[in-house]
DNA sequence: GCAAAAGTGTTGTCCTTACACCCATGC
DNA sequence: GCATGGGTGTAAGGACAACACTTTTGC
């Protein structure tokens, strides 16, 4: 090997050496990923559900969840569990924790990151349902296999917050909704009941629906107008509110 | 041994294999902790960094890291972490990211939890100081060790949502202080000015704090009053605002 | 007496809330 | 024609933003 390639390879490949050898010393673990399903229909909050696996939980319900794979980050994980699980793509994800109690799995330790999503059930016709894969209403749910119970009901929270700050709602609904729709997303995730004037003058001075001039058809009772939800116009605003409220 | 014995054990047994072999089946990560410890001192945020021991980022700083032990749950790893790397204990900490980018770590994959954590600095000399543990001012910081530049804007960024709606600048501040010390927090942590009048006014009429009935000394101007924080009043109030605002 | 910060009120604007009636459609 | 929800306005109260002067202390 030449002298100056020499000089110039040595040093990297030492740095490099230490490095692995640090990231070797390090203790592993088993590291999956679980998603909490969120969907909306019939007026109720669901989550997309399957029957656990192993026999400890035999009957249970159980989040949709997979190892994460070697070189693969959480993100690409979630995305993919929920592909493979439901055949669905381009999907809200956000990382909302991660579990960690050594004894949250019977076989071992396992770590977990929790990802929330949403999803308009209406589009998303279930078409792999391994596992009896299901929508479950989110307030009918009691005991879970795992620890899952206590993951659901932390992303329930993290919903109920999230959704006042962030358009999320929007993805449980068609693209084209009527305010009655919205509202009912709404009101079932925030568990509570909304004036309905108060609500549709809220909306309607954000300036961020379009009115579609389409009327919603097969309704039993006078129809209402659909709207779709401008996207473009809520990137461009930045929220730069400065409030301290607790 | 006695059937009666065998039969009780042997099924437990057994699903426990199965969990056990679907746990040894999953891939592993190095997993650690590193934490983002924010502190205000002379009416500015500052973060509490070491200089890596890594060659490849010689001079760098990085933040408060180690690995995660076995059987160690995150929320302790954390503690501990703090623990070791400053002395201090009984410390705010909060989970507020995992990151996973499979080539965030020169020595291989380690997927790491972030916590974010908020010290008095006053109360909080440093008597470890390893590494060249030291306080940064925030603003100042441009390149850091692996991706803690990334860390620490996205902790950053989450320390301005959420002291807006949780009365974390208190941990910043000794037991007792003035509302000057108080509004000098909030707006290094938000980096905007603050009417003095209505940020006084906001104060006294959320009833939280207590007069203490001193005063300042040792400042060269008039001394203002001395309060401290009725944590017991804050717990009782439960937030139950239900507001739409996007 | 000067510098530096403490302490204090009012007003206008905006947002939120509470509340009731007529209208369009399906059956 | 009846049931169901669509569509609309107003008034009161509360929160927030803008704004200036006097007081107290250290030096």
């Amino acid at each position: 090997m030449p002298e100056t390639l020499k000089s110039n390879i040595v040093p990297i490949l030492k740095e490099n050496i230490d490095a692995i050898q640090l990231v070797v010393s390090y203790p592993t673990v088993p590291l999956t990923v679980d998603c909490v399903i969120f969907g909306f229909d019939e007026n109720s909050l669901k989550v997309l559900l399957i029957k656990s696996d192993l026999a400890q939980f035999y009957g249970k319900l159980s989040l949709l969840g997979d190892k994460v794979n070697a070189n693969e980050d959480l993100d690409t994980a979630a995305n993919r569990i929920l592909l493979e699980r439901t055949g669905m793509k381009q999907v809200y994800l956000e990382q909302v924790h991660t579990f960690s109690q050594p004894n949250r799995h019977p076989g071992g330790r396992v770590v977990t990151s929790v990802y929330a999503s949403l999803l308009n059930i209406q589009d998303h016709s279930l078409e792999i349902t391994d596992n009896e894969l299901n929508w479950h209403p989110i307030h009918l749910l009691k005991e879970m296999a795992f620890d899952h119970k206590e993951i659901l009901d932390c992303c329930y929270a993290w919903l109920q917050k999230r959704i006042q700050e962030h358009p999320l709602a929007l993805n449980l609904l068609p693209e084209k909704f009527s305010l009655r729709q919205l509202q009912h997303v709404y009101e079932a995730i925030l568990d509570t009941k909304l004036d309905r004037r108060n609500f549709r003058k809220k909306f309607a001075s954000m300036g961020l629906l379009i009115d579609t001039h389409e009327m919603e058809v097969n309704v039993t009772h006078r129809p209402g107008k659909l709207y779709s939800f401008d996207y473009a116009q809520y990137q461009l605003r930045k929220k730069n509110g400065v409030g301290i409220d607790f």
